[in-house]
DNA sequence: GTCATATATTTGCCTTAGCAACTATTGCCT
DNA sequence: AGGCAATAGTTGCTAAGGCAAATATATGAC
């Protein structure tokens, strides 16, 4: 394998993930809908999960506690999530969708698939076995680091 | 090509850019070097065009004008790289390393190009091609976006 | 039961990044 | 020359995300 000091990959994500990002934001202004791609992470696994902690949302997303901990603040002062205390496990909080938080995925739910569907234009399903596997070792690869 | 919504495209991106800047944070950690990724990418390129407006530099980056203007500013602070209002076109600044920047360029280059190789083991040349054409396509996806 | 340890969350401090508004300079148009 | 649009950079505001330290609660060892 030559080497790969000529390989941008780090250019290459973080350039992709950024214009994402960007067109995901684009989406909720278009949706007239205050929220943005991380918010809507979350809410996207509330409304399967009904109810999380911030541990399991952490897990899930791969994101820290207090980046959690800062987009839950922000959703509940929006009213989209509530947060209560655990009834076993007092350490623990209960994270779940509001009338208004539901109400707000339904309403985007169909303009977001169609921009996932957009993100794979061109691109068949072994494109996305490809890049799944390849994106994976990348990912273990940077994991064995140190 | 079946439905995409099963697709976690975002997900890898983010999860493997958060992991890929993390790692590179470790390297300067390890090198006891004060600097970030994203201050990294910058001086690398300075190291090879010697001077670059701030506009270049946002340009060839992808990071937009406010942005750079603070990374600037933190090396600046730092001493790694020097600011001065162009001759020609006094809108313009022209960026280029000092001694302690280059110094600091030549200290990190083994290391970062080391975890470079390791960043794609156990993949080939044949695998870079095809995650290049992906991800590029998904980019071209994602731009055309409204 | 009590103390030490582990777990869940929060807070403070810093950098990156986006948007919008602002300043300074240049260049073009008439 | 005078005025105006384009270009380069800066600044304020906000969110996300990293680390380290603090708090609160739970659990295990004795």
């Amino acid at each position: 394998m030559s080497a790969h000091s000529d390989k941008k990959i780090g250019f290459l994500l973080e350039r992709t993930t950024r214009i994402a990002k960007l067109s995901f934001t684009k989406a909720f202004k278009k949706l007239n809908v205050d929220i943005t791609p991380e918010q809507w992470i979350v809410m996207d696994k509330l409304d399967m999960k009904k109810e999380m902690s911030q541990k399991e949302i952490g897990n899930e997303s791969f994101k820290n506690a207090p980046t959690i901990s800062r987009i839950i603040d922000n959703l509940v002062r929006k009213g989209f999530v509530s947060r209560v205390s655990g009834e076993s496990d007092r350490r623990k909080t209960v994270i779940s969708l509001t009338l208004s938080g539901k109400e707000l995925v339904n309403q985007c739910r169909k303009e977001i698939d169609s921009l996932r569907d957009l993100s794979w234009k061109h691109l068949s399903d072994r494109d996305y076995a490809e890049f799944n596997r390849i994106i994976d070792q990348v990912f273990e690869n940077f994991e064995s680091y140190d």
